[in-house]
DNA sequence: ATTACTTTTTCCAATGGATTTATTAACTAG
DNA sequence: CTAGTTAATAAATCCATTGGAAAAAGTAAT
């Protein structure tokens, strides 16, 4: 990331930048309106406009009110002047999508894997893309891709660090993809991905502090800090997970005590179901295990709270007071806007969001949860390629002093 | 914070901030080498020098090695072209100085307060840097005033929102101080200032992302994050003190239960040791006391230490546990490149720095902890003035695109 | 309908930064 | 002493923004 320096194609990058985004963010708008809220002359605006017309960005879209002289020309932003590939690499499948500059979904494909691991699982995606690109029509108009994957993840080199249920070790997926494609690549962690979604593209636009926590397999956590995804110094920022609540707490294979993650994750969620419904407590679940002689899945658990199932609410109310510890410390710690989730455990969950809720608020310093929204995610099942979108697109649009 | 649109002159601000902080931190340094470096134009280059030599900025100082040809003019940056003035308000007095724009002490006042309070103590502020400025010879030189003050401040706004111990409550400092003064005044949180002076002045020189704990009469937190201070959503960021590390811990006034504060600030310290003395268990301290007929002290504490005192070295012990939850929670969330550990509890206290080092390494996360340091603040008991001179300076030399 | 006034958009010359291309200055090596 | 090299400056050129004028397209009142 090196410096750019103060030259006139830099000021011209700068209020293109700034005025493409006006349409973006404030279109249908005038000209005239963008020149007076930006304070850069008519003049420049024009030039920028047409020059975007021209590449197929904006368009003319009839006219707006007058207020006493000439009508203006209305501009709005072409989401579909242009696409982009998102790829979302997860423990059962590999997801391939084509969205628009509005990171609105337009074709999806599913690549289901079984047992692919490690560089066999980096040529099944690299091959997934391959099938998914040869059914599009015209790369012309394509702008890059963008994968997601869970783990370790190195943004700036474009690498996947680590990824033990992966077997993913310093993968240079970034160059490898794009010698592959000849397309512009870029990765990031999926909960880093869908936090920025949640800012660009979801219910907190105007948020910059934001806070993403996923309960699955295990606890990851996403930072969104004066806009921008925080990675700290090895891009190893957020193990809420791994934060500990308790010192005599369970000790975890990180060699800690009293790490979040198992007191809240699904595997400890589900031992302790088992724990009870072996030892005969009466329970809802058990009723379900008898009839479906399936193993058990988190959706039986939010089922049985639902339905108001006495064992299922209480380890609920259990999960929600270790996790509101957790959850408060993070609040002190960044002072968010707003604290989103995700993941099975906590989506279509209301009565663990609102545990949360009271107990966050009794534990974290009232200041700062003054105007603090908790709340569940933006995006159901798509939140990871609209995350990888978002990653992409903020790189597209927003203007940097880095080269 | 509007931001600012692309014209020629932010090019040329860009540029000599760049040229400029090139010789701040790579000087003495030739024309030619800064243009190479940079990938600037020697002759924006030579413009730009010549401008800060009239200014009085830098200065040209003899010559370098030739490499086969005309020798280079080296470049220097002079940091008594100007002066500033910091003021750090504190529980025992309003420390005033001027430093020079390297951030050294050149004059040094202190002007102690007994139970002076609110509006008063503001007042008796104004006054003690009135009668510092009044003498200083020249004033036309002074770049501005930097305040830090310990409690909840909005650094934006330039108000002191809550200090209950000072009874300072939505205080407008910097309006204040710049219409009595007429000079641009910089507000911050002490702690806030002081991690800056860490990066820009001090042993981090090349890290971005810095964590600073204070332990005195309670735990203050100073965070830096991709080099700038991380503030928060309502700049309430970095409440480590009230932080839980235990779920049905020690009650605290904020409402959680287990806050870190109340298990290693002085108070809590104090009370331990003065429980066991009083029941009569053996110890320096107690000779101590005894001896000067005086109340405890921190000093006295850290004394005991140092000489072996096996209920001092026991309580430090218990004190470094408790902190180690707490920083190694810090870590795994911000993954910093450093920690540093001020306030009278831990200067001066290498068995306790020590004794964080190895807990925090068993329980952080073991790659964020390559490569980590723990160590003790740069600066003494000037760290609070030196900090607030980070702060002017930071916003003097590093261009913004906010205006 | 006509006229006076507004607002939006565009054209054009002027501005003022940086860069490119000489030119001068100052030194090294043989 | 001369050829070659590097550093610093000067003059000419480049180019994105700007401000003012003009054109385009309206409104409102006579």
């Amino acid at each position: 990331m090196q410096r750019r320096t103060g030259d006139l194609k830099l000021i011209q990058e700068l209020n293109r930048s700034i005025i493409l985004n006006m349409i973006r963010e404030h279109g249908p708008i005038s000209r005239s309106e963008i020149a007076k809220k930006n304070k850069i002359s008519p003049t420049t605006v024009t030039a920028a406009v047409n020059e975007f017309i021209r590449e197929g960005l904006v368009s003319e879209v009839g006219t707006g009110k007058s207020s006493g002289g000439r009508k203006p020309i209305l501009i709005r932003f072409n989401p579909d002047g242009g696409f982009l590939i998102s790829v979302s690499v997860t423990n059962s499948a590999i997801k391939v999508a084509e969205l628009n500059l509005q990171a609105a979904i337009r074709k999806k494909d599913l690549f289901p894997v079984h047992d692919v691991k490690g560089d066999e699982l980096i040529e099944f995606t690299l091959r997934s893309i391959e099938e998914f690109i040869g059914r599009l029509s015209d790369l012309t108009k394509c702008v890059g891709i963008s994968i997601t994957a869970p783990g370790i993840v190195d943004a700036a080199k474009g690498v996947i660090r680590y990824n033990s249920k992966l077997d993913l070790i310093n993968v240079p997926a970034k160059t490898l993809f794009e010698s592959r494609f000849g397309l512009k690549t870029y990765l990031d962690n999926d909960v880093n991905a869908m936090v920025l979604a949640e800012k660009k593209y979801g219910k907190s636009i105007h948020s910059t502090n934001l806070v993403y926590v996923t309960i699955d397999e295990g606890l990851g956590t996403g930072i969104l800090v004066n806009g921008s995804i925080f990675r700290g110094h090895h891009g190893g920022a957020g193990e809420l997970g791994h934060t500990s609540i308790s010192p005599d707490g369970i000790p975890c294979e990180c060699g800690n005590n009293g790490c979040l993650e198992n007191y809240v994750h699904w595997p400890a969620i589900r031992s302790k179901i088992e724990q009870q419904v072996n030892i005969g407590y009466p329970s809802l679940i058990r009723d379900l295990l008898e009839q479906e002689q399936t193993p058990l899945t988190p959706q039986m658990f939010k089922t049985a709270i639902k339905q108001g199932d006495p064992l299922a609410t209480s380890i609920m109310e259990e999960v929600a007071s270790y996790l509101s510890i957790g959850i408060a410390n993070v609040i002190n710690l960044f002072n968010p806007e707003t604290v989103i989730l995700g993941g099975v455990i906590a989506e279509d969950n209301p009565q663990l969001i609102n545990q949360i809720q009271t107990a966050v608020s009794k534990r974290a310093l009232h200041i700062l949860t003054e105007g603090l929204e908790i709340r569940t995610s933006s995006f159901a099942e798509d939140a990871d390629l609209i995350g990888a979108a978002a990653v992409l697109l903020q790189d597209l649009f927003q203007f940097s002093l880095h080269a």
